[in-house]
DNA sequence: TTGGCTGTCGCAAATCTTGGCAATTATATG
DNA sequence: CATATAATTGCCAAGATTTGCGACAGCCAA
């Protein structure tokens, strides 16, 4: 895995320092294809750097997310994090009953963000944005139909 | 108060008991025109009923969410809480920066909505959709643009 | 090389939120 | 109004994430 050159790059661009730790975290994250929880980060970076504190790896993650390398999924209660990929942009849809993911094509949400640029000013952060809701399978299956539309 | 008859209705409609300590909460939730955190509500809460529990604070408010009386925003690392207003339904935009909350109208996710339950048959919860990003002063204020456009 | 400045790390403590469990209470029923 | 039953609460503790702080390491200037 020599991949990691273009965020060494982007982390000393903006004065940050790639370190062994970072390096492990990014590693483990790539490693993966999905998302992956802040605990089992953990784990696999502790297999080489036996002293690494979860905090570090907590502390690491808002970095790498900070300067566009991964990309955070909130699954439940539950923080995930997966490489940034630049040719395969995404959006996550989340099943509140089942933790199902799901993704979305950016295309989307296009209009919607040109339009909140254009008429609030505001950069929505859609890179990091997930939505909850009902999957087609849980929708189904429960009788209350949570009809959480709106 | 007595305004919350609706919501005793819908309590009841489902199984669930209304309870001192439930009134609290909705009373206090629905004394601020804005949003709420937990801590502070707890705090009201216990001005009338010192004994209750922070944990009793945290299950109301997701029941009360659950059946559609109050609707979630996450501000920062923290939840708020809202009275639902089925007249005023909006979403929210929340700067990363500063925390600045602006509202938006259901009508600009409408045709998204739509498309989502059409294509893929997930039911989003935009009720409780809260976008991140940039407000127009923090954008105009940092040096680094964060272009977390995507 | 020697300082000195700044970024990082490990550790511990704090914060926010949720879950288990026994005791308590709201409600329907007799 | 007394009783049974299931919902709810308090209390405690755990889980998840963040923060403060002192020690340490990398890097630039002299």
């Amino acid at each position: 895995m020599s991949g990691h050159a273009a965020a060494v790059d982007r982390l000393r661009a903006q004065g940050y320092r790639m370190t062994p730790q970072r390096l492990s975290v990014l590693d483990s994250v790539a490693g993966r294809s999905g998302h992956v929880g802040a605990d089992e980060v953990w784990n696999q970076v502790k297999a080489q750097h036996p002293y690494v504190d979860l905090a570090t790896v907590y502390r690491t993650l808002q970095l790498l997310k900070r300067v566009g390398v991964v990309t955070e999924v909130v699954i439940g209660n539950k923080l995930h994090f997966e490489l940034t990929d630049q040719h395969n942009r995404h959006h996550h849809m989340v099943c509140s009953h089942c933790d199902a993911v799901q993704t979305l094509s950016p295309a989307y949400l296009e209009e919607f963000n040109r339009r909140l640029r254009r008429e609030f000013g505001f950069a929505p952060d859609l890179g990091n944005l997930t939505i909850g809701g009902a999957c087609a399978k849980c929708r189904t299956d429960t009788t209350d139909t949570p009809d959480a539309t709106e």
